[in-house]
DNA sequence: ATAGTATTTAGATAATATTCGAAATAGAAT
DNA sequence: ATTCTATTTCGAATATTATCTAAATACTAT
């Protein structure tokens, strides 16, 4: 819903990386925390804003919740910026 | 020179909006501004983040300044964004 | 040299974003 | 029911961003 969420979503190193350690797989909210040095506060707030952006999606397991990619959005980003490529002008 | 400045940049509407107008070609920075509803002071601090997330190239003529889209980082984007391609994994 | 036009820079303000610690919620397990 | 663990939400502090007006710079043309 809007390039300008997507955007400023991916503005982010620590989001971006979020996103990169979610091609494995799904991951927790505390196993996504692991790997960096902020609190877990912290680690929700940015993972809200991915949320937000539909650049993830969450689904609760036991008393988990784990985040996966959702990776159309990023397919209309790269749609987007295909209207710049030389070949189409 | 990072995707932080690059993401960043293309976060507000009316940067990309400027990037959509000089897919046709150069424009003064004028030129630009008087598609918009703001001042010259507002129109330049957009074209200086355009300029530091190396997404357009500035170039004196007269006493005119004219912009034009630098298209390279945008396909190092498409780059970032493809290593999330379905296919790819 | 002076005046005029185009654009940027500086300084101020208001709005938005990031971060933390502490408290709240949700669910699991005893 | 109580406790434990995972995660979020709240409130506050700080930083960053977008916008304006006014002043400065740069170049042109008289």
């Amino acid at each position: 819903m809007g390039f300008a969420e997507t955007f400023k979503a991916l503005s982010e190193p620590i989001r971006r990386e979020i996103l990169i350690l979610l091609r494995q797989g799904s991951l927790s909210a505390g196993e996504i925390g692991s790997h960096f040095d902020l609190t877990g506060a912290t680690i929700s707030y940015h993972l809200s804003q991915l949320k937000k952006a539909d650049l993830v999606l969450e689904s609760r397991q036991k008393n988990y919740i784990y985040y996966e990619l959702n990776t159309s959005v990023l397919e209309e980003l790269m749609l987007w910026l295909s209207q710049f490529k030389e070949e189409e002008r």
